[in-house]
DNA sequence: CATGAATGAGACTTCATTCAT
DNA sequence: CATGAATGAAGTCTCATTCAT
């Protein structure tokens, strides 16, 4: 799935397939590197061809799995209002958390690492991710798709909202329809709460 | 037994405090009873005079912190509107983020511990908070406060929002004035982000 | 009971005879100061106004012990035959365990502590009471109530013996009378067990 | 699969007999897992990748000991006469006892462990000895070789006599003739300390 | 004298990592 | 390359002993 044609990198991709499972059904400190080499079928020796550390295994899953929900989730038009983004934006979302929730449960949520190097990748990550929201956003105040307010706060309400839902999805097995929530989420967010009389 | 009225329990929420302190930092795995210890000045043995472990001393320091919490919290009227309860909600949310950075950073976020009893309690500390914050919603549908609507959807709404600002507050040190915001964020839930043409 | 009188060395009974019940239930290394003063009813530290240590402890005990021991079995008369003080002896001894089994279990067997003095102080009475039985049996031979053979190991039959009823009366709660047993147990080693047949 | 045929286990019994050697010169509870490792000539982790805790170790250590034992001791005829069968046991568990003095001693005397599991295990293994003994003894007063009695006291005295000769050959380095003395054990057995007339 | 809160040395055990096969 | 037996650093927890009250 993961393999790019050639065989290279077969087994690697096992122990980091290995490593997905494992890590997100123990967290990081209950995993141990004997059991993502039984879940891998191969010899606790070889994960060390392969990765030097277990720390780093860690990061190299993490990277690659958010890589690959990052290609999920971006593959979206450019063309388009804030309110169609969004739409796209939620409904990839949705439809990956749905379809990779033990992979999610650790990505988004487990870190407790501290590992000063990870921290810091980490860190950066979410205000990557919080950097193109803001983009969205701000872009979307020029346009005046939305109102003017503080583009941070609204950043902010789009990232939690988005982190909100996933807790349901993957913990409780909320069973949902992509994008008709998505749907909703952006109603609700556009409209807000309060009933408008004029609809 | 232990003191006379005032100071009972003092070497108790020393250690507390400590614990606090490091867990905070370090997060529950990449903590040493013996930092606690050195922490909170006493021998490492004394730790266990007042937690029979490790995993003890945690769970007390949640429970006390998250109690400290809805104490600060849950101070609020009962005869107001929705807007007004989730106004009061959110000031208080944040003046004990801003006030407790530390605290609310182990205690809202990392719990990559994994031990059955302790996760069993978390996930029923989450779902309570959620419950609380459902009523209030229902309820304000019900009195034709807010629109109708999927009452989930927008408890999660309101839940990732106060999740959301906390990540800067606490992680990027952001100075906020906690009643001016609390507004903002009222009015970003209640209004939506479209431009209101009626007002 | 073993109180001498006075006042003094009230509570150092009391210490003993906590530390009699305790050590004989759990062993040496099973055993907690903390519980010993809880048996005894006192505080912690008490222990130590009386006693250096947890090692010295065992060792009053074991020699108040056995004094007491000692005072039981040797109150038997001397000019009697070989026989006849057997009998005295085995009596005394049946009647003592029997009386004692708590304290039999932890003097008589339980001994695995290994301190350098206290295991030379061990040895030195087992030592002993071999000797004075080796001495009763050499009599014996001489007197020509016995006939000859290694006194030795006529001697270590003997405790042998002695040391083999023990088992089943402390462990086995075997219930005997003490002078019919005895009689059997002289019988046994004086005649042995070929059947004679010119008795 | 660890190793082909012959040399299968060679660690685990390394391990065996240095537990052996550890817990026979200083006990259950004075003994570190660190010196076993050290005396055996590996790491101390390698211990438990053969055995899961210092209990276990020390039953399997005890287990095979005896098993050990019971090889040797048990290798003796079935058509025997009761005076025979003995002097064969004898002189077998003297070698034996001569020829592990270090294994003896804690096989046979030091047992303050007081772990529940090995409590009963000890226990029964006592029951075993005593039972065989027992049948021994009384199938000699059925064919009439010993004279009738409590066979249950003769059990106890035999006994006795084993485990009294094994104090000073393990404890004092009693250097023994085992045909010798296992003659003239049976003999004291048999006819008794009183001078005989007849012979 | 009596106490028990405090201490810290030291024990068992785990598990990431290495390296000879 | 692959392996897994071997390792030992490091962590949690116990409990005899001390000492301020």
């Amino acid at each position: 799935m993961k393999d790019s044609g050639t065989k290279a990198g077969k087994k690697r991709d096992l122990i980091l397939e290995a490593a997905v499972q494992v890590f997100s059904a123990k967290g990081y400190h209950n995993t141990r590197m004997e059991e993502i080499a039984a879940v891998a079928g191969i010899g606790k020796g070889t994960i060390y061809e392969y990765f030097a550390s277990k720390l780093q295994l860690f990061q190299a899953m993490m990277e690659s799995s958010l890589q690959f929900y990052y290609e999920k989730v971006r593959s979206q038009g450019r063309d388009f209002t804030l309110k169609e983004r969004l739409l796209h934006l939620f409904e990839a979302h949705l439809r990956f958390c749905r379809d990779n929730r033990e992979l999610t449960r650790i990505v988004f949520w487990d870190s407790e690492i501290w590992d000063e190097e990870l921290k810091e990748w980490t860190w950066q990550t979410r205000k990557d991710k919080q950097q193109v929201m803001y983009s969205m956003v701000e872009e979307g105040i020029r346009r005046g798709e939305i109102r003017a307010g503080d583009p941070n706060l609204v950043t902010l309400m789009i990232i939690g909202l988005v982190g909100s839902v996933w807790v349901p999805i993957t913990l409780e097995d909320w069973d949902i329809a992509p994008d008709e929530l998505a749907r909703q989420m952006v109603d609700l967010i556009m409209q807000g709460l309060e009933p408008s009389p004029h609809k």
